[in-house]
DNA sequence: GACCAGGGGGTTA
DNA sequence: TAACCCCATGGT
């Protein structure tokens, strides 16, 4: 399939997604019971197997115009570095369901835990499948982490009891409400849910429900931040990401998702 | 505002 | 290898 102005690589492997892995040349996939393994060996061209493109297109946001974003965005030298460093880097368009545990899971941890988390989760309560040679383990549906020693037993930790209580509070009819919001009701009613704070609620719009004006600040976002827009003076989260939106516009989020790469990437 | 809840990651000695 | 801090959220 030929695609333009996307990396496989940057797009998976960038803190917005916890369940993948890499083997030879080919990036395995695991999202919303589609397993899939997608491979780019050109910049222009990928290849993918297991499931139908319709899913690839969607999941990867390839219908969003880069060019659009990116000019909107690129209003300085530090961002227009980090989006030349990170050539091809999307925005997902996740599952709504599967994206909150995550992000509740990721509150005080680090990615290779949460990615550690989602895949004993999956194992704990998850259907089983072979593909590829492989044992998978779907992720659990909604209503279905009903144990909370299993959740605790997937090394959650003190997230154990946010995860449990969010499993019996949203739906999916819930989620399609959200996703119609303005950005600023969807983070509220976001934030009304147990475990979810005003760094979570960002990234779940973000990544699941295209808010595109979300700027998750974190404390590498914070770090970033304060270094090349407050002269290193210290802060609020709130007012870096009042900032950051009304500076970046509504693509804020592609911004922060740019920048916060560069930085882990040790480009900025 | 300080401290705590698990636990992997990272740094330092 | 041990000792220590880091991390977002919510409760005390």
């Amino acid at each position: 399939m030929i695609v333009k102005d996307f990396s496989v690589e940057k797009t998976i492997d960038s803190g917005q997604f916890f369940r993948y892995s890499k083997e030879e040349n080919w990036w395995y996939v695991h999202h919303n019971n589609q397993f899939f393994r997608i491979k780019q060996e050109d910049t222009n061209k990928i290849t993918f197997e297991g499931t139908p493109k319709h899913f690839v297109t969607n999941f990867f946001n390839l219908n969003e115009n880069m060019k659009k974003i990116n000019k909107a965005i690129n209003k300085d030298d530090t961002i227009n570095k980090a989006i030349q460093e990170n050539k091809g880097l999307r925005i997902l368009q996740q599952d709504p369901w599967e994206c909150m545990i995550g992000f509740v899971c990721s509150s005080a941890s680090n990615i290779p835990k949460i990615k550690m988390n989602m895949h004993l989760l999956s194992q704990q309560f998850g259907e089983q499948e072979e593909k590829f040679g492989k044992t998978i383990f779907h992720f659990p549906p909604i209503r279905s982490l009903t144990d909370y020693q299993k959740i605790w037993n997937a090394k959650t930790g003190f997230r154990a009891k946010y995860v449990h209580a969010v499993n019996n509070l949203v739906d999916y009819s819930f989620f399609n409400k959200l996703k119609a919001l303005s950005y600023d009701d969807c983070i509220f009613e976001l934030q009304e849910l147990p475990g979810i704070g005003p760094k979570v609620a960002d990234c779940i719009a973000l990544f699941s429900f295209g808010k595109t004006q979300a700027f998750p600040v974190d404390t590498w976002m914070r770090k970033i931040m304060t270094q090349h827009y407050f002269n290193g003076k210290k802060v609020s989260e709130k007012k870096i990401q009042t900032f950051a939106q009304d500076y970046f516009g509504r693509y804020a989020g592609y911004a922060q998702q740019y920048l916060f790469e560069a930085s882990r990437r040790g480009f900025l």
